[in-house]
DNA sequence: TATATATTCAATAAACTACTTGAACGAAGT
DNA sequence: ACTTCGTTCAAGTAGTTTATTGAATATATA
């Protein structure tokens, strides 16, 4: 009877795990973490259908870690906690840390990314309050209207090439985007570095820093594209 | 190319996930986390042969949870990083939070859990530097032996009747065992109150102290069996 | 060398998971 | 009432995971 119970239990701990066993549904929970998010979007950015999509949420639900919200006729899920967010972190530094083919895949793709030195968290608060950098959000506009970093600009990645000639040369600038493996701010760095800029990468993304207890603004402070 | 990458990165993430998936994974997982273990160890507390012991073992270490060392007939298996431990936490707190059968089965089972009025880790550290409560460890030698609160007295739960006289009845005693849902630690304090002890239960158990990186004895300071 | 012990491997059946397709449902707009 | 749209449900197939069993491997002991 008792030993029942912690195998009871477990099972129960099991099935926030299994939710965690899939891509697919990572890729679904990383998205949601920048934000509340309808089916049809979410089957969008992960290239599954809505069909596929909406059973891999309704698993998501089951164990827990998502919760839907019915507007009309449409249905906008989102996490059901920010222990969700560090959850994911914890299985992201997991890998990282000891599985083989993360290090590799990422020295593979990533091969820009010891050269761009990324720029910690908390530097770059010490010196935005400095005004010693202009930080860029290249995420789309909804991510960015959901919560930003204070200050930043909204340069979507592809309206970069319009508003390079609006970032100062004399400061540095700093992109960030959804977490430490969206490629937008790599290629937004790689872009703006050609184009003569003294620009670096935050280190991680939006979610990390919120996570981190970092200031934040949900209001849209600034648009680029004016 | 760049969408490849993603998509094989989150399935390296999934890895891990997968290893979370299974009740009898996690519960190899906890018996880690309080030290290196044997095959035939693990299978004996976990309740499954040793040849699907044997098996989920692999996974965990293909997922690169655990990691193994070979000496003379037996094989050794520990976590491979204390963010191990740390990932398990936070599977278990987002099922807690998130998870209705979780709080149901805590309450259906473990019905003494609000009358006991568990202790917080950093309050008894406070009382233990001036000497003001009495701190047993009821897991076994072994596991005493590999780390525990700085000093604890080691009385399994099996030896607890004879040790009963060697308690005070003036200052407060605290018990704590393997985790939060370990229920060496509810018995023991049961018992203790029903003779007469002030008796209390440390909120979680060793692996969560030693995580909060709170001081950890590892020689076997004091033996209650001597 | 023979034998016992600890662990892993291999093969199997039962159960489960992922994805696809097409239909069903319910809310909004005409 | 009818159509459209976003979402979910249901059924089917291919592939994967689990637990069981018995054999294989390797290390120590006699």
């Amino acid at each position: 009877m008792s030993t029942n119970f912690k195998q009871d239990l477990f099972a129960e701990f099991a099935r926030v795990g299994k939710a965690l066993s899939n891509g697919n549904r990572l890729e679904l929970i990383e998205f949601l973490a920048q934000g509340e998010r309808s089916v049809e979007a979410l089957a969008k950015v992960s290239g599954m259908t809505v069909a596929n999509t909406s059973q891999h949420l309704q698993q998501l639900r089951q164990a827990g870690l998502v919760a839907a919200r019915k507007d009309g006729q449409h249905v906008h899920y989102r996490l059901s906690g920010d222990d969700v967010v560090q959850l994911f972190e914890c299985v992201r530094r997991v890998a990282e840390a000891h599985l083989a083919e993360v290090t590799r895949l990422v020295n593979t793709y990533l091969t820009v990314k010891d050269s761009l030195e990324p720029i910690p968290a908390q530097e770059l608060l010490n010196r935005a309050r400095d005004g010693l950098v202009t930080v860029i959000d290249v995420r789309p506009a909804e991510e960015y209207a959901a919560g930003h970093v204070p200050g930043a600009l909204n340069v979507p990645l592809s309206q970069l090439e319009k508003h390079l000639a609006d970032f100062p040369h004399d400061t540095e600038v700093v992109a960030y985007c959804r977490g430490p493996y969206c490629v937008l701010a790599y290629d937004a760095v790689a872009r703006l570095r050609q184009g003569g800029f003294d620009a670096r990468r935050l280190e991680d993304g939006f979610p990390e820093w919120k996570q981190a207890g970092l200031p934040i603004e949900t209001a849209p402070a600034q648009k680029a594209n004016e």
